[in-house]
DNA sequence: TTTTTTTAATTAATCGTTTAACCTGTTTAC
DNA sequence: GTAAACAGGTTAAACGATTAATTAAAAAAA
């Protein structure tokens, strides 16, 4: 790597200072400050050298680096691949790079990153945290280090967080399985602590309860970390059931996808032996011959509020945090292929 | 953000210089420069403090911000999304960070992501080019940053580059649908200048030619921008000429599931009226009840050979270019359900 | 006792930018 | 004719970390 043009190289070939270059090149010459010959002959040899200015160093004086950490639970999810996506989109509109991290779901890898994203100079985060995170969460807010949670939040943490409607969406969705007829309707949901697939469940079993339809034995839990294997058990036992069950809700994206392929597998015919009801869409269901309902966040909306909400905590240094909640769609015919 | 804690901060504490603190800190008290007791305090002083070293600093400083920039194509592809995702891990594990942009396939989204990455001193760039980028990658030579072309190369570039067999995989993948007595393969790829996709079809129009099946008036080209109506019309297309086909290549990801879809909606028996074969591996092809063969690319090493290639060149400042080569594998049946 | 070596630190320059403060002519005002 | 205003710059310090060069005192060697 050849040595880089810096604001030298292009002052000492016109002989003038550096600061001369920098006033210029920054459109900071307002009152009569540079000529406007000296102003044009800098800014012709700042394009014949090409000159691209050292963030690293305008980063260290100025104290900012336009840099915001993006900490993800799970990239090879496509939910959250999407969402990494229009974050970015939207930061970069906005003048900030984003630097993304992956933590797996693990604890320990979220507190690497936030280290990693501090010592970058990150000026703010965008995080979907890990379960029981809130320690690391309160050292960032001790630390004034303005952050916003995204998909996820600790209800009792005074965060900043760009939410669904998930109780609400899911009660919903779950209404919609009992107006299709459905009399007795399950649930699979991940075993965890994280409030938002919670509140999904919440919405599910409280529309059961108020139609008069809840049934405990029929509530599945999954574990994360044996998510195929548990789904093989939870569809098998909810499929033995004396009185065979007509509904399933599936609480989150892959519980949904593998749900289902254990559906297809075990012949189940989920048009007339059972309706399922999907958390986020999946390119699978529009392959089948049937159509597959599901809960489609607007992820889109999500990264930009979160981009937003960030920027304003940045910028205005607002104190007040902010809980966002965005509506969930429920779509129901337009995966439809026939 | 309250201020942060710098080198400065842990020496006043202790009334020592900054050279000290830094010295300490670094492990570069070799030969009896600081003493025991000095060195135990310090770092005792940084875990309390919790001190983070300010790497935009450190990288003005030592010139090298162990960053290293990646410039995926398409990160909504679940392919590159997990190409992404390992690059990450191996760089994060040799110490590196890893900045990601998108281009959308768009040139000039290119060359402003390449420049943006060079502004934040990224040491070298891991990328899959956009069509037509000869110029931005030549340039790149020139100014002697390292890069490493992933997935996609030019050939009449001197450049280092990671890819997979695409001629010879394609051209046993064809020879397979002939294997189960093909007699009408057709082909469906993009229309385009990209090596990578042109060996492709090129391994698979050799292997028709090669054993007399070749007919140019089945070989379908869709474009990027209109995939969806270009594949509708290019299944119709094929499937009504006159001595219908009995098998299609297809060469790319996207060309394949939407493929597939299409002639799913047309009620094509995947199994019986039809043989495929398909480029990357899709969640929706476990779904099916039918098997889908594909051809595998055997993304984590591609990865791993991708960020060794890279790290070599920017501590070794090896001038030699390497083309890496990797085999991809043939997935026959190991996506059956039933 | 004087010289050399070792130990344990400090100093100061540097990376590339930014920016407040300063300088030096020239014009304008009174 | 002197002061004030302005035009068109330059200087120098600073951001936080690194590191070669230096210093000062103590210990060891001569």
């Amino acid at each position: 790597m050849q040595k880089r043009v810096s604001l030298k190289t292009i002052a000492d070939e016109l002989s003038v200072s550096s600061a001369t270059v920098s006033l210029v090149l920054n459109g900071k010459n307002q009152n009569g400050r540079v000529s406007k010959e000296m102003s044009q002959k800098i800014l012709d040899k700042a394009a014949e050298l090409n000159y691209i200015p050292n963030s690293l160093a305008k980063g260290l004086k100025v104290g900012k680096s336009r840099t915001i950490g993006l900490i993800i639970a799970d990239i090879s999810n496509l939910f959250f691949g999407a969402l990494a996506l229009h974050i970015q989109n939207f930061a970069e509109e906005k003048g900030y790079t984003v630097i993304i991290g992956n933590t797996n779901e693990q604890l320990g890898e979220m507190e690497k990153l936030i280290n990693f994203l501090y010592a970058r100079q990150v000026e703010g985060l965008i995080i979907t945290p890990t379960e029981k995170s809130q320690i690391l969460l309160k050292k960032l807010f001790h630390n004034k280090i303005p952050f916003v949670l995204v998909d996820r939040t600790f209800p009792e943490l005074p965060v900043n967080s760009v939410l669904i409607d998930n109780y609400e969406i899911s009660y919903q969705a779950t209404l919609q399985l009992v107006k299709r007829g459905c009399k007795r309707i399950g649930l699979v949901t991940y075993k965890q602590d994280h409030y938002h697939i919670n509140e999904r469940r919440r919405g599910c079993e409280d529309a059961l309860k108020h139609t008069g339809l809840y049934n405990p034995d029929i509530m599945e839990e999954v574990r994360y970390d044996f998510l195929k294997n548990d789904i093989k058990r939870a569809i098998f036992s909810l499929m033995s059931t004396k009185e065979r069950i007509d509904g399933i809700f599936f609480t989150t994206n892959s519980i949904s996808i593998n749900g289902v392929k254990e559906l297809i597998k075990n012949n189940i015919n989920i048009q007339k032996d059972i309706q399922i009801m999907c958390f986020d869409e999946n390119d699978a269901f529009y392959i089948l011959p049937y159509t597959v309902p599901f809960i489609r966040q607007p992820i889109k909306e999500m990264a930009q509020k979160a981009v937003d909400l960030l920027i304003d905590q940045i910028e205005m240094k607002d104190e007040e945090n902010q809980k966002i909640v965005i509506c969930a769609e429920l779509v129901l015919s337009e995966n439809r292929m026939f």
